[in-house]
DNA sequence: AAGTGAGGTCTTTTT
DNA sequence: GACCTCACTT
């Protein structure tokens, strides 16, 4: 039953011996369906419990989803399996063990932007100058230090002074973090990855107890994940990984696509599947994306096909600026709707979010809805980090980034040099504000109106604790806004801005609620610690009003994991897309392709590119040239739009005729007597001259005349 | 302590 | 073009 309506790869998958495996699935090919089927199946046939089984994902919505799609599939709850994000997965190990980890029993989590603050007041506190050591900077390095599992002590300098820096403040801030019990993202993992190392007796228990674990897109794991993972396996585990290469495209936060090709020399007896047949898109449309992604060397190498037919070809428009070109997409988009179809069939991807600015005016105009996925979250909004902070504050005193926060917000005249005076004692006696505070007070070392501001904010603090302590993450929400007075502060804000931010607290307020209500999601750490951490693990959904039928604009970031029938990729111009800072690198351009490859793939019906002859951005003007990618579309699959528009034949790839019979093409799978298995890269020349290049998996890249090679396909 | 104007920056993003 | 930070003013 859990094999019914599987194709035959898919099947083979699912129901393939116990032990170490990695599918290579496709765009588009039903890789979450061949992991949620192996999880019924692994059940089923009576392997194991749902006690035994972990599942992985990265982002809370595909946990989401996972879990719904098991319970449905068992009918049944999943009761005892852990299905999670990695960091949900981390804190959780970490809330149990908190002790083996090294953290106070409250540990509070700190988001990105949380972090960032806090880099910031480490910087001032070792007096470097600002504009020297960025914070953006710095918190990269620490972040890029954490993903590849180094603490301080690891690092060396190697005699650079900046780097010695860096280092510095990595010590410094994770000394803060530790006085006051906060821990970033990378911290988590980090944490949960020393707890296996360095607890052998509680890696044993989890390693007994998941014999099965399973992970989704593979190719996003960065080292300390895969690290963590090979530890939790161990010997007598099987793990289970879902994944593109192709789709890689998180590099840049650390994610990394090796981990694909480490797999089988990691784990023991790993076997290899591929997932290449596609349910989504047309023939065109992936000839299209499989062409492009064969220009990328490092690669496992795989090929999508479909049993549909091919469908309309590519079009291409040649845009006069971006505005341009912005209306030649809503002119699309409501003819796609005249035409009886829907706007939410539509989405729009762009390189960089400054992107849709013109695209949302022009739609605007056109009286087109539309829908923008990304920017601020819910729980990322500075009135509900606001609002959070006081209840933290309350829970744990020791949150020196929730106490910065909140202290003169609203405005209570504890000012710079209060705060500075604050930062130095706690420095010096090595603790918390709040506990530098305290000792202030009690030893009176400000001005009297500076002392009397400092009182208020403690006892306000003390009193929301008093309320806070026994009652659930309603009342607490509500004791803070009440206590801390934010409605009346926000109420101040002129226009639209302070009436959604009060909107935003009512929400709130609710959301608390209903956490409460649902013990579900409890855990066993207490309603109110659970939904503190829940506000800092899942940040929230963009717009919680997902509007009846909207045009979808988004990154192409944003669009990983997404379908939509028609698809638009706009701003295909060198310096865009392939952006600047990714030109110049090997590595990164490859990146950029199969971003470009995700863009295609996300398409069922039809693409349409687009790129503008004159662009403006960041207030200044461009001429880009075409993007490079689009010369390594082929021709015959392409379409110009503007009838005697000046974009020329010659800007796509022509396709090699190749001697009679022969009929490589990019992207094809090819098997070479002495070099294995590869992929044809390119082709030229007619006839006997016609030689190809390969990418063979083992042997490297190399130019074959065809007339001698004996190439078959694979 | 809080409000105003100049200057620098500007990929991609989840947890 | 928009945002954020900093220095300066009141």
């Amino acid at each position: 039953m859990v094999l019914d309506g599987l194709n035959a790869a898919q099947r083979e998958v699912v129901a393939a011996p116990a032990g170490n495996v990695l599918v290579l699935a496709g765009a588009g090919s039903g890789k979450t369906r061949v992991l949620v089927h192996r999880i019924a199946w692994y059940i089923q046939t009576g392997q194991t419990h749902p006690h035994g089984i972990l599942a992985v994902t990265f982002t809370n919505k595909a946990a989401g989803e996972m879990r719904g799609r098991i319970e449905s599939l068992l009918q049944h709850p999943i009761g005892g399996m852990w299905v999670g994000t990695f960091h949900g997965i981390a804190h959780r190990l970490l809330r149990a063990h908190w002790q083996e980890a090294g953290l106070p029993e409250n540990f509070q989590i700190l988001d990105s932007e949380d972090q960032q603050r806090t880099v910031r007041r480490v910087i001032r506190g070792l007096e470097l100058d600002e504009s020297q050591h960025p914070p953006r900077e710095a918190q990269w390095y620490i972040n890029a230090q954490k993903d590849e599992g180094l603490r301080p002590q690891h690092l060396d300098d190697r005699g650079d002074p900046s780097l010695r820096q860096m280092i510095r403040i990595y010590r410094a801030y994770e000394e803060h973090c530790a006085r006051a019990g906060l821990v970033d993202f990378a911290e988590l993992l980090l944490r949960a990855h020393e707890l296996f190392r360095e607890q052998k007796e509680r890696l044993a228990h989890y390693q007994q107890r998941f014999r099965h674990v399973l992970v989704d897109e593979f190719q996003d794991t960065n080292s300390l994940q895969y690290a963590w993972l090979r530890l939790l396996v161990g010997h007598d585990g099987s793990l289970f990984a879902v994944g593109d290469d192709d789709q890689s495209i998180y590099s840049f936060r650390g994610a990394r696509m090796e981990n694909m090709q480490r797999f089988q020399g990691d784990f023991p007896a790993a076997k290899l599947h591929r997932l290449e047949q596609n349910y989504r898109s047309t023939g065109v449309i992936l000839r299209a994306a499989n062409a492009l992604i064969a220009h990328n060397a490092t690669r496992l190498g795989k090929e999508l096909w479909t049993a549909a037919g091919d469908g309309a070809r590519v079009q291409l428009y040649s845009a006069f600026n971006e505005h341009d070109e912005a209306r030649f997409v809503a002119d699309r988009i409501a003819a796609e709707r005249e035409g009886g179809g829907r706007y939410e069939d539509c989405a729009i991807l762009y390189r960089v979010s400054a992107q849709s600015r013109v695209l949302e005016e022009i739609l605007m105009q056109s009286g087109i809805p539309y829908r923008v996925y990304g920017g601020l979250r819910f729980y990322e909004r500075a009135e509900i980090k606001d609002a959070l902070a006081y209840v933290r504050l309350a829970v744990f005193r020791n949150d020196d980034a929730a106490f910065e926060r909140i202290v003169n917000t609203p405005p209570r005249g504890i000012g710079q040099r209060t705060m500075e005076h604050l930062r130095v004692t706690a420095r010096a006696q090595a603790g918390s504000l709040w506990e530098a505070a305290l000792a202030t007070m009690r030893d009176k070392m400000l001005p009297s109106r500076a002392l009397s501001a400092l009182d208020q904010f403690l006892r306000l603090i003390h009193g929301i604790g008093e309320q806070v302590r026994r009652q659930g993450p309603g009342e607490a929400v509500a004791a803070a806004l009440e206590a801390g007075a934010l409605r009346e502060h926000y109420r101040k804000e002129p226009g639209e801005k302070g009436l959604s931010r009060i909107e935003n607290l009512d929400e709130l307020q609710n959301a608390a609620r209903e956490f409460e209500l649902d013990p579900e999601l409890h855990g066993e750490i207490g309603p109110l610690q659970a939904f503190l951490a829940h506000a800092a693990l899942e940040s929230g959904e963009t717009q919680a009003d997902a509007q009846a039928d909207c045009a979808q604009l988004m990154t192409l970031h944003s669009a990983k994991g997404l379908e939509f029938r028609q698809v638009f990729l706009v701003g295909m111009e060198e310096g865009l897309f392939p952006h600047q800072h990714s030109s110049q690198d090997a590595r990164q351009l490859e990146e950029e392709r199969r971003l470009c490859y995700v863009g295609l793939t996300r398409a069922q019906r039809r693409v349409t590119l687009t790129y503008a002859q004159h662009r403006r951005l960041h207030g200044t003007e461009f001429y880009p040239q075409p993007s490079r990618f689009l010369r390594e579309l082929p021709a015959e699959l392409m379409e110009d739009v503007r009838v005697g528009g000046d974009v020329s034949r010659a800007l796509y790839a022509r396709e090699a005729e190749a001697p009679d019979g022969a009929g490589f093409r990019l992207g094809q799978r090819v098997l070479h007597a002495k070099f294995g298995e590869g992929i044809v890269l390119n082709v030229e020349g007619y006839g006997s001259q016609a030689r190809v290049q390969v990418n063979f998996a083992a042997a490297g890249s190399k130019w074959l005349v065809l007339a001698y090679a004996g190439l078959q396909p694979a």
